[in-house]
DNA sequence: AATTGACTGTTCTCTTTTGCACATTCTTAG
DNA sequence: CTAAGAATGTGCAAAAGAGAACAGTCAATT
């Protein structure tokens, strides 16, 4: 049983969202500076680490998309956020987490860059342009978590429900009014959204129902029609 | 009507969790920097900036504790945070946020020290120790707001309240099984819980009658008692 | 001492949400 | 093509929570 995303960071596939410094890639970094750091591929499903896993590394994906969850005593599961290109995983270790407080998993064929901790934390001082970026995408990371808490905590799963199929709309096309999102089951929803499957599929059927998604196996979001259930 | 308390982040009075490092003041990097910045006072209850104010500047307490909160179209308000010495607040604009997300109030008398975002920005890449204490306290409020988000999501209101309780407790006398708690209203607890204050009453006095606490103004925590409710 | 306002104790009803259970419909590996 | 495993569509009883109402308590002010 899954419960809950936390966020989702997974970007659409354009790096230009700072006008300059569109090619940005901590790699050519590393790499002048002599940082140890390797490449690693992952297949969907792989687990990149595990939850209780000794930590003392900083992912970043080059490629690819990877969910992080969190499993509690009872089993249940909640995801915690999804990764995308540019994003930067796995840095609770560089604020003295021992091990990882969940589970990294590819969703998508996967590349990336594995940085020793200490030595990511070394090259921030010499390497502005690092340094600005993994700063940006702390404070990126921080207003997303901190949006989706607000989220949870002053709506109903209805509207969570339909806040994360919009956020989900945006890795379709663009500028489309209609939208296909990435395939996820109900079950993967429920753990996005922070509530069980049954409820999902409920709220799923009235969207379909008064029209604002459409779905076979590929689901389509009206991005106009369901924005209307946020606003009540 | 308030709603949730996202996290604590108002630490004890001992700034040497870093063993090092002890005395650091972004104050003085900021002088040899040359940089505007400026020292403003505020009493209890008293507005830092308000949810929608525009945003060009960072906070850093000095003193006292600040409380920051969210209030929705309906009128609920959320504690989103509360900061106490050496922390960073505000900081959101530095990620092009240009408006305010929540309104910061002094909860008591409070010295903080204001900065200019980009001014900020710039004095990150000279000034190694203030780069890298805003970059720990960074990941530091990132690891607290996900766990925050981890409670909320794995763990009934009951045992929010209850987490809520042994974090306040952390504020009292150290190395004390028994902890008096800052004085705090059973409607804040509920804003800080994420509950209404009626739940809170019944939660409150179930625990008192079982001995977790008890309160007849100050609010003393038996911790280890407390803490069984966590664990089922 | 009386009044005011904030906080607490308590109760009750109405929703929302969970937790199951089970049938049905896809998918896909063999 | 077919059987097995996933994913979906329903329904329902029980639990948790929201909201609101109202009386009692306490502290501070005038």
């Amino acid at each position: 049983m899954q419960l809950r995303l936390f966020h989702l960071s997974m970007k659409p596939n354009n790096n230009k969202k700072n006008g300059k410094n569109s090619s940005f890639d901590p790699q050519v970094f590393l790499d002048t500076a002599g940082i140890s750091r390797k490449i690693a591929e992952y297949r969907r499903g792989e687990s990149v680490f595990a939850q209780g896993d000794a930590a003392d590394s900083v992912m970043y994906v080059q490629q690819g998309g990877v969910k992080f969850s969190v499993v509690n005593g009872s089993g249940k599961e909640a995801v915690v956020a999804m990764f995308g290109p540019s994003d930067f995983f796995g840095e609770g270790c560089m604020a003295g987490q021992a091990v990882r407080m969940g589970t990294a998993t590819a969703i998508t064929p996967t590349t990336i860059l594995v940085m020793e901790k200490n030595e990511l934390l070394r090259v921030l001082h010499s390497q502005h342009e690092l340094s600005d970026h993994f700063i940006r995408y702390m404070l990126a990371h921080n207003i997303r978590v901190e949006e989706d808490l607000v989220d949870q905590l002053f709506n109903s799963s209805e509207k969570r429900l339909a806040r994360t199929l919009l956020l989900l709309a945006r890795y379709g096309k663009q500028d489309q009014p209609i939208r296909i999102l990435p395939k996820v089951s109900q079950e993967t929803l429920a753990s996005m959204v922070g509530t069980t499957r049954s409820r999902v599929n409920f709220f799923m059927n009235k969207f379909r129902k008064l029209g604002f998604i459409e779905y076979n196996g590929k689901i389509k979001v009206n991005k106009s029609l369901l924005t209307v259930v946020l606003h009540e």
